[in-house]
DNA sequence: GTGGTCTAGACCACC
DNA sequence: GTGGTCTAGACCACG
């Protein structure tokens, strides 16, 4: 389900984070179920437990997971992780087209490239 | 013209090569004008004048400037980089429509969000 | 494995980026291993570990190693190396033959010396 | 005849010299021609007379030129340059057989770019 | 004066 | 422990 990419330049446990979050967030999984325990996620990863500890508490830090001293660790409701996330990509976005119509792309390359993206099913909805 | 900001978490020298290539793409620095010595900047700047040298010499490398040992560091023409550039804007945007589709984003914000950034005029053209 | 030579006018980043590149394309290096870390080295050539983290750096930006915090330094696959490799030398090649037409220097002196370099084994391949 | 490129990374003195040398070799330049003076050459180039003067130095230390106080500097008789410079190519050709042998390069390729390089004529000479 | 390299020593993030 | 960034100060080559 996860998986490290040591090449990658950026830490590992922002690798472990970004992962459960989009699985989180996909709907993958579900609300109030059970996170796999430190120290087993890091065996099976093989990387140190520490780096997972970081990760979760990263998570928790978030609102993605919440924790429960002695039992585990779980997943949040997403809803509002959902809200958040969407409101996040869209000012994305806004720098994204700033930066764009600066340089010189036009309207129109970035509406085809939009269309591209969501291929051409409803186009016209 | 230049403003390093300590909160941020990128590199003194990395923002400083963001922040003069911007300059250079807007055409701010034009083509074989002269770029502030490395020892000036940097007092400028209250930073260490390698910090300013590395900048300098990542700029070389990407093609932004060229500097010449006894004489100075210059701006390179420009055409290509701003090209290059804007596959690279072009690319971030594939990359962020994708992500902005798989959460449930539509294709009318997206291009709401265009036309606002190009503002009302032309929407029609 | 690796000298500097001092009475080399090329600056001592640029000598030990040019053997690690050697011992990589030779395949002494594998993919995957992990070269000594920047203090070690720095400390085995007794040079400071600044020069050796600058060789390390520019190893990565070439796609010769690849670096992660907190892990080490270790050598990437090389097939494309090699290749991009082989069309530098080919092209240096070329460049030196020119040279040689220019000032004089016969096609059978050439030849000659392309057999010398591989003896004389399998000449008449 | 001289062109400085200010692009180029190496410095201004080692481009007028090479030039020079390269005149004299292929006979432009003909043994005991004067050469123009320091300060002429210098006006023409819009460069620092220091730096011709530097690279006359660094000719007449080859051997390329002689100066005779007070009358100016000369071209040397260029047979045992030309013998020296034939010799340092063909040094250079050993080296980079030996390299491209070393990276797996085939005698078959290096022959067929010596005869790319000398043309069709003469092949079976 | 200019850019470029190197050293010594510090601090940070990460594992 | 690892790599990465920054500072302070020195020296060199070049114009």
């Amino acid at each position: 389900m996860i998986i490290i990419d040591y090449k990658d330049r950026r830490p590992i446990y922002e690798q472990v984070v970004e992962r459960i979050q989009e699985l989180i967030l996909k709907g993958v999984l579900e609300p109030d179920s059970q996170l796999p325990s430190v120290r087993n996620l890091a065996m099976d990863l093989s990387i140190n437990p520490n780096t997972i500890q970081r990760a979760y508490a990263e998570l928790e830090r978030c609102g993605y997971i919440y924790s429960v001293k002695g039992r585990g660790s779980f997943i949040s409701a997403n809803h509002h992780l959902i809200q958040s996330k969407k409101e996040e990509i869209l000012e994305n976005a806004t720098k994204l087209i700033k930066e764009a119509k600066e340089i010189g792309i036009t309207r129109d390359q970035l509406i085809n490239k939009v269309n591209e993206g969501f291929g051409e099913e409803g186009k016209d909805d």
